[in-house]
DNA sequence: TATTTTTTCGACTTTTTGTCGGAAAAATAT
DNA sequence: ATATTTTTCCGACAAAAAGTCGAAAAAATA
């Protein structure tokens, strides 16, 4: 385990929470805590690869992109190995030479696109300060990225998540990673006095996140409303109002 | 704000005047359409069970309570046919003669929790007039429930809700119902004048499903908040108070 | 008690997963 | 270039799990 600061509640398996109190008394930090969990969230090592040969990588990609197809067409559960070995154009024994199981296969496929969206949330935020317009962008590009990667988004959204999150893996880590950035924005606009400061940042971040990942199965499902972009954010833009009207009357 | 409808049906453009004991001998009794949709989902037909022994009946609870156990213990993915056939102490033989895969168990077993809790909310929920009352109670209901049956809740929200909507199953036509009677709470709300006219009443279900659910998901997940029926409240009554805002500045 | 119907299960087949040694291909050394 | 070593790939096989079926056991009925 990481180094942990302070008293070490048995808060293992939540995202830790980031620190938010010691920069007070610079005007600019050097590096934010923001630069830097967006840092992390981009650099996480996808995949411990130890092949060799160019040929190999092309292989491992020819076996994710089969294994998306092949997953989002038919569900995790049907798929058989050999029905994606076919579709990657391999055998059957050569495909238990890059992932020693279904299940390990499937935790593999999602983390690629995932770290495509992280990085290029990034580059899309930058020069953006407020946490809402970072909130906004970060939610409503969660959607946009779901509408355009369909296969992706179903697989993730339908087959994997929450379920991955029973077991130690790469792409629950990158998961997590998904509701730390809500969390450190929800800390922030409390901090900025946008939002309520006598909620549990907990709660206001699982009450975005539920809200536009609802949006996004229901388009997955019955592929309503049409316009998932403009549906997620819209949901986006609503529980934020709604969210800075709850702090604005309080105080 | 009110909206005016010459025929079609009457959904609850006021209060409901709850049958009551009033009218009984009518010929078409007045069961108002908020009766109509409880009775709906709680008389849905479980499985069309064919067995005629009481014998039969007992392995069939005995198959279901164990499936439920090495479901919620192993993940489904996970669990053989074999496990669940022992831990029900009969042969995978005597278990095909019930379930045709482990995929159709799969389905089934949640259908019994999920009856009974609608059960239990539609004795709850008698004499309770506003869209607020009837929804506070049937969000919070949710989240003591899942608290209350932690592995049955484990088994739907993680594992099989939401994949289970690809195919056509009862268990989808009774998730389905989980969400109608938000929808249906939702525009009686509307109706009132409590929740805003002018948003997409699938949008507010949406939200509500969505922010409740991730706070069970949570839950499931990581034992965190502790207590979940009063977080689970908590999220409903905070959603409910915002969503009330909402259109309480608007109207 | 005899007969019929229903339920159960062991033996079996089929399907899918997973392993392994060596062939084929690529990289490296001579 | 050719030989040698390393890496990748795959066919043949073994293991595990799913799924079938006929007949025995149990219950219901005559």
């Amino acid at each position: 385990m990481m180094a942990t600061k302070g008293k070490t509640k048995n808060l293992s398996d939540l995202p830790e929470p980031l620190s938010t109190q010691a920069d007070e008394r610079t005007a600019h930090p050097p590096l934010s805590d923001w630069d830097a969990l967006l840092d992390e969230i981009s650099h996480r090592p996808k995949r411990a690869t130890e092949r060799k040969q160019d040929r190999s990588k092309r292989t491992e990609q020819q076996i994710l992109a089969a294994a998306l197809r092949v997953f989002a067409r038919d569900g995790i559960s049907r798929t058989r190995i050999a029905d994606v070995a076919a579709e990657a154009g391999i055998s059957t024994s050569t495909l238990y030479e890059y992932y020693k199981s279904k299940e390990d296969l499937a935790y593999d496929v999602p983390l690629s696109h995932l770290a495509e969206f992280f990085e290029s949330y990034r580059n899309a935020v930058a020069g953006k300060e407020t946490a809402r317009e970072r909130l906004m962008l970060y939610l409503s590009m969660s959607a946009d990225y779901a509408r355009e990667h369909a296969e992706w988004a179903r697989l993730l959204y339908l087959e994997i998540w929450p379920s991955v999150f029973v077991s130690e893996t790469e792409l629950h880590r990158s998961i997590d990673d998904f509701s730390r950035v809500i969390l450190f924005l929800v800390r922030q606009g409390i901090s900025e006095g946008k939002l309520a400061a006598d909620r549990d940042p907990y709660e206001t971040a699982a009450l975005l996140v539920g809200g536009v990942n609802q949006v996004i199965i229901t388009w997955l499902l019955y592929r309503r409303p049409r316009n998932l972009t403009k549906a997620g954010t819209e949901m986006a833009e609503r529980l934020l109002s709604m969210l800075e009207n709850e702090g604005a009357g309080r105080g």
